[in-house]
DNA sequence: AAACAGGCCTAAA
DNA sequence: TTTAGGCCTGTT
Protein backbone atom coordinates (compact mmCIF):
# COMPACT_ATOMS: atom_id res chain seq x y z
CA UNK A 1 0.00 0.00 0.00
CA UNK A 2 1.52 3.22 -0.85
CA UNK A 3 0.21 6.28 0.83
CA UNK A 4 1.63 10.18 -1.21
CA UNK A 5 0.34 13.58 0.66
CA UNK A 6 -0.31 16.40 -1.37
CA UNK A 7 -2.25 19.32 -1.17
CA UNK A 8 -3.53 18.53 2.07
CA UNK A 9 -4.77 15.20 1.21
CA UNK A 10 -3.42 11.79 1.01
CA UNK A 11 -3.41 9.43 -1.88
CA UNK A 12 -3.34 5.70 -1.16
CA UNK A 13 -3.36 2.73 -3.78
CA UNK A 14 -5.61 0.29 -2.35
CA UNK A 15 -8.04 -1.01 -4.69
CA UNK A 16 -9.24 -3.91 -3.44
CA UNK A 17 -12.39 -3.88 -0.73
CA UNK A 18 -13.18 -0.17 -0.23
CA UNK A 19 -16.30 1.13 -1.57
CA UNK A 20 -16.75 4.49 0.50
CA UNK A 21 -20.17 4.05 -0.76
CA UNK A 22 -21.08 0.55 0.96
CA UNK A 23 -19.06 1.31 3.26
CA UNK A 24 -21.17 4.31 4.98
CA UNK A 25 -24.31 3.38 3.56
CA UNK A 26 -24.36 -0.63 4.62
CA UNK A 27 -25.37 0.43 7.97
CA UNK A 28 -23.20 0.45 10.53
CA UNK A 29 -22.54 4.41 10.53
CA UNK A 30 -24.88 7.06 10.97
CA UNK A 31 -22.71 10.36 10.40
CA UNK A 32 -21.16 10.31 7.25
CA UNK A 33 -23.35 11.70 4.27
CA UNK A 34 -22.28 11.88 0.39
CA UNK A 35 -21.88 15.76 -0.73
CA UNK A 36 -22.63 17.28 -4.12
CA UNK A 37 -18.73 16.27 -5.06
CA UNK A 38 -19.53 12.25 -4.89
CA UNK A 39 -17.30 12.23 -1.82
CA UNK A 40 -18.02 11.59 1.89
CA UNK A 41 -17.94 13.96 4.93
CA UNK A 42 -17.95 12.76 8.12
CA UNK A 43 -16.39 13.40 11.55
CA UNK A 44 -14.63 10.48 13.20
CA UNK A 45 -12.24 10.70 16.85
CA UNK A 46 -12.58 14.19 16.63
CA UNK A 47 -11.30 15.10 13.29
CA UNK A 48 -13.84 15.79 9.97
CA UNK A 49 -12.73 14.49 6.49
CA UNK A 50 -13.75 13.86 3.34
CA UNK A 51 -13.14 10.42 1.47
CA UNK A 52 -13.37 9.79 -1.85
CA UNK A 53 -12.26 7.26 -4.17
CA UNK A 54 -10.53 8.77 -7.70
CA UNK A 55 -8.98 6.97 -10.52
CA UNK A 56 -8.88 3.92 -8.10
CA UNK A 57 -7.09 5.50 -5.38
CA UNK A 58 -8.39 6.16 -1.72
CA UNK A 59 -8.29 9.88 -1.22
CA UNK A 60 -8.66 11.30 2.14
CA UNK A 61 -7.88 15.17 3.48
CA UNK A 62 -5.12 15.63 6.26
CA UNK A 63 -1.53 14.30 6.02
CA UNK A 64 -0.01 11.43 6.64
CA UNK A 65 0.15 11.59 10.06
CA UNK A 66 -3.52 11.89 10.52
CA UNK A 67 -3.70 8.47 8.14
CA UNK A 68 -1.63 6.89 10.08
CA UNK A 69 -2.67 7.56 13.62
CA UNK A 70 -6.45 7.58 12.53
CA UNK A 71 -7.69 6.42 8.74
CA UNK A 72 -5.66 3.44 8.86
CA UNK A 73 -7.01 2.24 11.73
CA UNK A 74 -10.39 3.84 11.46
CA UNK A 75 -11.25 1.85 7.98
CA UNK A 76 -9.60 -1.82 9.23
CA UNK A 77 -6.80 -1.66 6.90
CA UNK A 78 -4.86 -3.84 8.13
CA UNK A 79 -7.39 -6.65 7.31
CA UNK A 80 -7.07 -8.70 4.01
CA UNK A 81 -11.15 -8.68 3.35
CA UNK A 82 -11.30 -10.93 0.27
CA UNK A 83 -9.90 -13.88 1.92
CA UNK A 84 -12.53 -13.33 4.57
CA UNK A 85 -14.94 -12.96 1.61
CA UNK A 86 -14.10 -16.24 0.35
CA UNK A 87 -14.22 -17.89 3.67
CA UNK A 88 -17.33 -16.97 4.56
CA UNK A 89 -18.75 -17.69 0.73
CA UNK A 90 -20.46 -21.22 2.64
CA UNK A 91 -22.49 -21.70 -0.24
CA UNK A 92 -24.05 -19.67 -2.96
CA UNK A 93 -25.80 -17.42 -1.33
CA UNK A 94 -23.04 -16.51 0.68
CA UNK A 95 -21.03 -16.20 -2.30
CA UNK A 96 -23.57 -13.85 -3.88
CA UNK A 97 -24.37 -11.77 -0.75
CA UNK A 98 -20.53 -11.56 -0.25
CA UNK A 99 -19.54 -10.68 -3.85
CA UNK A 100 -22.56 -7.98 -3.95
CA UNK A 101 -20.55 -6.45 -0.60
CA UNK A 102 -17.47 -6.43 -1.51
CA UNK A 103 -15.92 -3.29 -0.70
CA UNK A 104 -17.65 -2.87 2.52
CA UNK A 105 -15.41 -2.43 5.73
CA UNK A 106 -16.29 -2.99 9.11
CA UNK A 107 -15.25 0.94 10.59
CA UNK A 108 -13.29 0.63 13.54
CA UNK A 109 -15.76 3.52 15.52
CA UNK A 110 -15.53 4.72 18.71
CA UNK A 111 -16.86 2.35 21.41
CA UNK A 112 -19.47 5.57 23.37
CA UNK A 113 -20.37 6.53 20.02
CA UNK A 114 -20.88 3.04 18.68
CA UNK A 115 -23.31 2.42 22.05
CA UNK A 116 -25.14 5.60 22.14
CA UNK A 117 -25.99 5.45 18.59
CA UNK A 118 -27.21 1.75 18.31
CA UNK A 119 -29.62 2.66 21.53
CA UNK A 120 -30.99 5.30 19.27
CA UNK A 121 -31.37 3.05 16.60
CA UNK A 122 -33.83 0.75 18.36
CA UNK A 123 -37.64 0.37 16.56
CA UNK A 124 -36.75 3.54 14.31
CA UNK A 125 -35.47 4.64 10.87
CA UNK A 126 -32.57 5.98 9.58
CA UNK A 127 -33.08 9.49 8.55
CA UNK A 128 -34.37 9.87 12.15
CA UNK A 129 -31.77 7.98 13.55
CA UNK A 130 -29.23 10.26 11.86
CA UNK A 131 -31.01 13.43 12.83
CA UNK A 132 -31.28 12.42 16.68
CA UNK A 133 -27.70 11.99 16.37
CA UNK A 134 -26.97 15.17 14.64
CA UNK A 135 -28.89 17.22 16.80
CA UNK A 136 -27.03 16.14 19.71
CA UNK A 137 -23.92 16.25 18.40
CA UNK A 138 -24.85 20.06 17.39
CA UNK A 139 -26.35 20.50 20.93
CA UNK A 140 -23.56 18.82 23.18
CA UNK A 141 -20.27 18.21 21.11
CA UNK A 142 -17.24 20.45 19.71
CA UNK A 143 -17.73 22.59 16.60
CA UNK A 144 -14.46 21.63 13.96
CA UNK A 145 -13.98 22.79 10.36
CA UNK A 146 -13.01 21.45 7.15
CA UNK A 147 -13.08 23.08 3.53
CA UNK A 148 -15.18 25.57 4.87
CA UNK A 149 -18.03 22.94 6.30
CA UNK A 150 -18.67 22.56 10.00
CA UNK A 151 -19.01 19.26 11.66
CA UNK A 152 -19.67 18.21 15.70
CA UNK A 153 -18.26 15.57 17.28
CA UNK A 154 -19.62 13.17 19.29
CA UNK A 155 -20.28 14.35 22.72
CA UNK A 156 -18.73 11.80 24.95
CA UNK A 157 -20.09 9.85 27.80
CA UNK A 158 -19.09 12.37 31.01
CA UNK A 159 -20.61 14.89 29.12
CA UNK A 160 -23.77 13.38 28.75
CA UNK A 161 -23.76 11.85 32.20
CA UNK A 162 -24.00 15.10 33.32
CA UNK A 163 -27.41 16.12 31.25
CA UNK A 164 -31.10 15.48 32.20
CA UNK A 165 -34.01 13.51 30.55
CA UNK A 166 -35.17 17.47 29.85
CA UNK A 167 -31.59 18.34 28.27
CA UNK A 168 -32.48 15.85 25.80
CA UNK A 169 -35.81 16.79 25.01
CA UNK A 170 -34.76 18.85 21.64
CA UNK A 171 -33.65 15.72 20.08
CA UNK A 172 -37.12 14.32 20.19
CA UNK A 173 -35.82 11.07 20.98
CA UNK A 174 -38.64 9.79 23.02
CA UNK A 175 -38.46 6.24 25.22
CA UNK A 176 -34.62 6.62 24.46
CA UNK A 177 -33.49 9.55 26.42
CA UNK A 178 -33.40 7.70 30.00
CA UNK A 179 -31.61 4.53 28.32
CA UNK A 180 -28.96 7.08 26.80
CA UNK A 181 -28.58 8.83 30.05
CA UNK A 182 -28.32 5.73 32.06
CA UNK A 183 -25.55 4.71 29.58
CA UNK A 184 -23.58 7.78 29.90
CA UNK A 185 -23.41 7.45 33.53
CA UNK A 186 -23.05 3.76 33.66
CA UNK A 187 -19.57 4.51 30.88
CA UNK A 188 -18.88 7.73 32.58
CA UNK A 189 -18.21 6.01 36.03
CA UNK A 190 -16.42 3.74 35.14
CA UNK A 191 -19.44 0.69 35.93
CA UNK A 192 -19.13 0.22 32.07
CA UNK A 193 -15.73 -0.07 30.80
CA UNK A 194 -15.93 0.09 27.18
CA UNK A 195 -12.47 -0.04 26.78
CA UNK A 196 -11.73 -2.74 28.85
CA UNK A 197 -15.04 -4.98 27.48
CA UNK A 198 -12.96 -5.15 23.90
CA UNK A 199 -10.36 -7.24 25.25
CA UNK A 200 -12.71 -9.53 26.86
CA UNK A 201 -14.73 -12.41 24.94
CA UNK A 202 -17.98 -11.97 23.40
CA UNK A 203 -20.29 -13.68 25.88
CA UNK A 204 -18.55 -11.13 28.95
CA UNK A 205 -19.05 -8.17 26.55
CA UNK A 206 -23.03 -9.33 25.74
CA UNK A 207 -23.63 -10.11 29.29
CA UNK A 208 -21.74 -6.90 30.27
CA UNK A 209 -23.73 -4.93 27.58
CA UNK A 210 -27.18 -6.36 28.34
CA UNK A 211 -26.96 -5.36 31.86
CA UNK A 212 -27.86 -1.68 30.42
CA UNK A 213 -31.34 -0.69 30.48
CA UNK A 214 -32.29 -0.18 26.89
CA UNK A 215 -29.44 -2.56 25.55
CA UNK A 216 -30.59 -6.14 24.42
CA UNK A 217 -29.22 -9.02 21.97
CA UNK A 218 -29.48 -6.76 18.90
CA UNK A 219 -28.07 -3.63 20.18
CA UNK A 220 -25.26 -4.96 22.36
CA UNK A 221 -23.86 -7.12 18.96
CA UNK A 222 -24.13 -4.04 16.80
CA UNK A 223 -21.86 -2.72 19.91
CA UNK A 224 -19.39 -5.34 19.87
CA UNK A 225 -19.18 -5.93 15.82
CA UNK A 226 -19.05 -2.16 15.24
CA UNK A 227 -17.47 -0.78 18.49
CA UNK A 228 -15.55 -3.46 20.13
CA UNK A 229 -14.38 -4.73 17.21
CA UNK A 230 -15.24 -8.41 17.77
CA UNK A 231 -15.81 -10.05 14.69
CA UNK A 232 -17.72 -12.91 16.14
CA UNK A 233 -20.71 -10.78 16.94
CA UNK A 234 -23.70 -11.37 14.88
CA UNK A 235 -26.61 -9.00 15.18
CA UNK A 236 -30.14 -9.97 14.30
CA UNK A 237 -32.58 -7.43 12.99
CA UNK A 238 -35.28 -7.62 10.76
CA UNK A 239 -33.53 -7.71 7.83
CA UNK A 240 -31.51 -10.77 9.16
CA UNK A 241 -34.54 -12.66 10.40
CA UNK A 242 -35.61 -12.07 6.89
CA UNK A 243 -33.01 -13.57 4.82
CA UNK A 244 -32.17 -16.25 7.75
CA UNK A 245 -35.68 -17.25 7.23
CA UNK A 246 -35.39 -17.55 3.40
CA UNK A 247 -31.99 -18.85 3.25
CA UNK A 248 -31.74 -21.12 6.74
CA UNK A 249 -35.07 -21.98 7.13
CA UNK A 250 -33.66 -24.53 9.77
CA UNK A 251 -31.54 -21.64 11.72
CA UNK A 252 -28.44 -20.59 11.47
CA UNK A 253 -25.20 -21.14 13.48
CA UNK A 254 -22.78 -18.17 13.15
CA UNK A 255 -19.96 -20.17 14.03
CA UNK A 256 -20.26 -21.42 10.90
CA UNK A 257 -18.24 -18.64 9.57
CA UNK A 258 -15.38 -19.27 11.41
CA UNK A 259 -14.71 -16.24 13.40
CA UNK A 260 -15.64 -13.92 10.51
CA UNK A 261 -20.31 -14.04 11.63
CA UNK A 262 -19.92 -10.83 12.31
CA UNK A 263 -18.65 -9.64 8.40
CA UNK A 264 -21.09 -11.92 7.27
CA UNK A 265 -24.02 -10.68 9.22
CA UNK A 266 -23.13 -7.20 7.04
CA UNK A 267 -23.27 -8.81 4.13
CA UNK A 268 -26.46 -10.71 4.02
CA UNK A 269 -27.74 -7.39 6.07
CA UNK A 270 -26.54 -5.06 2.90
CA UNK A 271 -27.62 -7.76 0.29
CA UNK A 272 -31.31 -8.16 2.08
CA UNK A 273 -31.57 -4.19 2.63
CA UNK A 274 -30.47 -3.69 -1.00
CA UNK A 275 -33.31 -5.80 -2.61
CA UNK A 276 -30.69 -7.08 -4.89
CA UNK A 277 -32.39 -10.33 -4.60
CA UNK A 278 -35.57 -9.78 -5.54
CA UNK A 279 -34.64 -7.98 -8.60
CA UNK A 280 -32.37 -10.76 -10.03
CA UNK A 281 -36.35 -12.80 -9.36
C1' DA B 1 -55.92 7.36 9.40
C1' DA B 2 -53.35 3.64 10.78
C1' DA B 3 -49.24 1.36 10.37
C1' DC B 4 -44.57 1.07 10.59
C1' DA B 5 -39.50 1.90 11.56
C1' DG B 6 -32.47 -1.69 11.91
C1' DG B 7 -35.96 -3.17 19.82
C1' DC B 8 -36.55 -3.35 24.59
C1' DC B 9 -39.06 -3.92 28.87
C1' DT B 10 -42.52 -5.94 31.65
C1' DA B 11 -46.13 -8.98 32.72
C1' DA B 12 -48.23 -13.26 32.09
C1' DA B 13 -48.59 -17.96 30.54
C1' DT C 1 -38.77 -19.93 27.68
C1' DT C 2 -41.76 -17.77 24.75
C1' DT C 3 -45.36 -14.25 23.66
C1' DA C 4 -48.21 -9.88 23.70
C1' DG C 5 -48.68 -5.14 24.39
C1' DG C 6 -46.92 -0.61 25.13
C1' DC C 7 -43.60 2.83 24.14
C1' DC C 8 -41.76 8.43 21.73
C1' DT C 9 -41.76 10.31 17.29
C1' DG C 10 -41.91 11.25 12.26
C1' DT C 11 -43.30 9.67 7.91
C1' DT C 12 -46.30 7.62 4.55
Amino acid sequence: MVCKERDGQVRISLNDDFDPVKIFECGQCFRWNMGEDGAYYGIARGVPARISKEDGNIVISGTENDFRNIWYDYFDLSRDYSSIRKAVSIDGYMKNASDFGEGIRILNQDRWEALCSFIISQCNNIPRIKKIIETMCALFGEKRELEGREFFTFPSAVTIAALTEKDLAPLRCGYRAPYIIGAARAVAAGEMDLDALSSESFGVALKALKGLNGVGDKVANCVILFGLHMDDAFPIDVWMKKAIGTHYPEGLDPAVFGGHAGLAQQYMFYYQRSGAEDIIK
